[in-house]
DNA sequence: GTGGTAGATCAATCGTGTATCAATTTTCGG
DNA sequence: CCGAAAATTGATACACGATTGATCTACCAC
């Protein structure tokens, strides 16, 4: 067996801030040459201090990723292929990349259902069933079930990244998440429009944790091979 | 100097500590960048004192491995390369985890048929087929084209890593490599005992890149999504 | 004695939050 | 067009807690 310690030490939150906003930049979500917002309203927004805040940018910086302009703001520089030290994995066009997006179908706080593997602390959770595009192709219908011991969301709270929502809204982030990634069918609530009734469909699961102990967060998504692939780069 | 000692008693506990974590950041067990447990408690998770544990810190230190920050932490340190042996295979059975294996069925260096996508500067390519294990279980079956201009590989040099095998014997090391998972159906080569035949299957195209412009590689490995899932963790 | 292990103490550095002022750019009124 | 005001980042300082660095003592086995 291994010695692996149960519940490695987080990483620094500067650190955690620069990969959070290169993943950004990697999805299309920053664009090249776009300006952030504000030092203090940006470490508002993300529930930090402005130093910390400083120290990301200061870190993108140095990766060539960002250009900071003194008394003009700080300025996305996108350079050629991605930019983050860590694992980098997204459903991207067959074509490639794409601009995401998520339609909200439905939100509901639920008793958790059965089916559900164990995670979190309450007996409760946030549903959220979206349907997700790449340039306003639909490739994927997703479910994710937000433990309500973290607080609870309603429609109007929702934007298109989710933990960018959770960060804003509840007050936590999420530190660590595990994807599989394995093959299914579309759920009975697929809408119409998506189509593929019964097709076999990519399916993945997915964990998240926040900086406490067990899995805070699990969802569910299956997407359509034949528009989008799950990619993943290594460095 | 002198011989090996005649009969060396268990090594030293920090040593052993320290082949411990060593073990654990080839089987991709502990990241790249990624943090340790405050010496404190890890020494206490591991049962031993923090002296002890530091000394082997201080060993994976002194090999490159880690970094130590004072006032901040432990920070594994992947030396160049693509990190741990296993560290690019992300294949876990159902349970997680599993032993990697690989069982060459076929190797052939050939012109490269049309149906491959562009890559590498030759017209010719070495072709590998293999069936793929974890725990002695049949997971996987995979097909690897290496380009010719990279050198040739025959079958007695190929060992269980093949990254392992291209930076030993043809010297050079894969740095960045993309995954396309979606879904496919087992090509006719399939064993007969591996099963499943018709049914859908996970699949997944590799790209991998050395440090020169250009793919080198390109693989295909069909999955059992019924024994296996790919997997993906991000910290 | 030598080396491995355990435990304790203090010093040095880092991570984070808060605050203040300087330097630069942008905006806008006149 | 000019200049003042506003906005924004740059730099520094301080406080506090967390974490590692370094050192010391004690015990034990060979």
């Amino acid at each position: 067996m291994s010695s692996a310690p149960e519940n490695p030490g987080p990483l620094p939150k500067y650190v955690q801030l620069a990969e959070l906003l290169i993943r950004d930049i990697d999805t299309g979500r920053l664009m090249d040459g776009e300006r952030l917002p504000p030092e203090r309203r940006m470490a508002a927004e993300l529930r930090t201090s402005v130093g910390t805040l400083r120290k990301a940018l200061r870190v993108m910086e140095q990766k060539g990723l960002l250009r900071r302009v003194q008394g003009s703001g700080n300025y996305i520089q996108r350079k050629g292929g991605p930019g983050g030290t860590y694992a980098m994995f997204r459903l991207e066009l067959l074509s490639g990349g794409g601009l995401p997006r998520a339609d909200v179908l439905d939100v509901k706080t639920l008793v958790k259902p059965a089916d559900l593997p164990e995670f979190g602390t309450s007996d409760r959770a946030t549903r959220i069933r979206r349907e997700r595009f790449l340039n306003d192709t639909a490739i994927a219908v997703e479910e994710i079930w937000l433990d309500a011991g973290m607080g609870e969301l309603s429609r109007d709270m929702l934007s298109d990244s989710l933990y960018q929502t959770y960060l804003q809204r509840l007050g936590f982030w999420v530190t660590r998440a595990e994807d599989r990634v394995s093959i299914g069918a579309l759920p009975d609530w697929t809408p119409e429009r998506f189509g593929r009734k019964g097709a076999p469909c990519g399916y993945i699961e997915r964990y998240s944790w926040a900086d406490r102990p067990g899995a805070i967060e699990f969802s569910r998504t299956w997407f359509d091979p034949a528009r989008a692939n799950y990619v993943q780069r290594l460095k």
